[in-house]
DNA sequence: CGCGGTTATACGTTTTCGCGTATATTTATG
DNA sequence: CATAAATATACGCGAAAACGTATAACCGCG
């Protein structure tokens, strides 16, 4: 399933979606990125600080791609997807 | 037509072409956004290190969002966007 | 319960942002 | 061409990331 995301938190939790959809552990997707534990947890929480480099990092070593487009009407079913 | 991106350096050439579209300058956009210029010079030039804060401010004051999805494959037409 | 694995958090250091301000450089237009 | 508008780049500063290393808190499972 496709994750929308317009905030730093909706990314860190798209992220560890599928990351765990992956059976990997943070420290493993940490160090497939070269990266830190506790990097990956602070990706995952959403900090708004985080570099693009660690975000794109990540998305690549899940073997995942963004993609940008307009923001779309919100349905019924993706404002479940908000919570 | 949606913006697929894998590095810093798409996702900055994508905000880019969405911005010119909307016939707005990078003044113009860093206001709407509370960020100078001079930070959305670097945002589109797909600097690594920019925060993630800076691209959803981007993508909020363009109207944009993201979506995560796992990687396709390149169709011949995908691949000329990379270009 | 208790424990192993996972995730969150901490401290000190290095790195780099985004800022204000300013200017060089490039691009568009008359 | 000339000139204006737009974009790229520079410097110094304060804030905060990511780092290594370590530990605390949490969570599922026997």
């Amino acid at each position: 399933m496709d994750t929308i995301a317009r905030t730093p938190q909706q990314i860190g939790a798209g992220i560890r979606r599928y990351r765990r959809q992956k059976k990997l552990t943070q420290a493993g997707l940490g160090e497939k990125m070269h990266a830190r534990q506790a990097t990956v947890s602070k990706l995952e929480a959403g900090e708004p600080a985080t570099q693009l480099r660690i975000l794109m990092d990540a998305l690549a070593a899940l073997d995942l791609e963004l993609v940008i487009r307009p923001r779309t009407k919100l349905t019924a079913e993706a404002i479940e997807d908000l919570f």
